[in-house]
DNA sequence: GTGAGCGCTAACCATTGGAAAGTACCCACT
DNA sequence: AGTGGGTACTTTCCAATGGTTAGCGCTCAC
């Protein structure tokens, strides 16, 4: 028999990313993390195998991108799927939980690409009104 | 006289965040960093002061808050207001580029919560499957 | 047979981030 | 009169994080 959650064991309190030590704040720093975001907005648009990833990526080491991969992978937000062929065949893709945070981070990453312009000309400003 | 974007100079392609050196890139980072993060979502409910900001983000150092902060100043996504009394007072709040990529990340952190759940779940699955 | 590609892992070092203390000023309390 | 606390930071130092490079075991193309 299960019970419902929350009803055994201490206080349970609604996750909040304000708090120093919840736990979810974590899971947003995977998500939000350099080299997380990008991969989860590249794999939003279509699967990628390892190396091709890291092409798509410019600028990811192996060593980040491996790293990236298996914990988005045991947060549930990625699928690996190793096929047992040689040379080694390896496909990422999301998961529907994947999913969900993909389509925000890539919202985020379309969104800094539009106003790029706006905050180079606020960066300006800023320098200029302290140079002189 | 001045003439419209990118008539003058090289070519400017627009701008990437896949690519190493595209600039939209650093962008991101500021926004999802760490603490960019915390702050453009507690700002969006309301303006703060330093140190009632530093209140309500658990965990950060007054060294990495100032500096989120002037990085997001320096972007034109917040605003300082220091009010010259004594003790000094300072008001931080968002500017109407900083609304909207604070409205992004707050749907980002409030997702979070509501999954934080599911994430658990997967990696007790994830971590079952090895220590087997 | 030599070089490239595959998907990693391990070792090493540079950069970053956090903890703690310093600063300069004022107010409230004892 | 002195002690402690609050304001908004900056500086210093050390630990942790991230990046660079090399290695591995295997196969195919040239």
């Amino acid at each position: 028999m299960s019970v419902s959650p929350q009803v055994v064991g201490g206080p349970v309190r609604r996750p909040d990313v304000n708090e120093k030590l919840c736990p979810s704040r974590v899971v947003l720093e995977h998500v939000t993390s350099r080299w997380g975001v990008l991969v989860l907005a590249a794999l939003l648009e279509r699967s990628y195998r390892f190396s091709e990833l890291r092409r798509a990526i410019g600028g990811v080491s192996e060593k980040m991108l491996a790293q990236t991969l298996q914990t988005l992978e045991r947060d549930g937000f990625v699928n690996r799927d190793a096929k047992p062929v040689i040379p080694p065949r390896v496909d990422y893709s999301l998961t529907n939980l994947g999913r969900e945070a993909g389509e925000q981070v890539w919202a985020l990453a379309r969104w800094t690409e539009r106003r790029l312009g706006d905050v180079e000309r606020a960066r300006s400003e800023y320098d200029e009104a302290r140079t002189s």
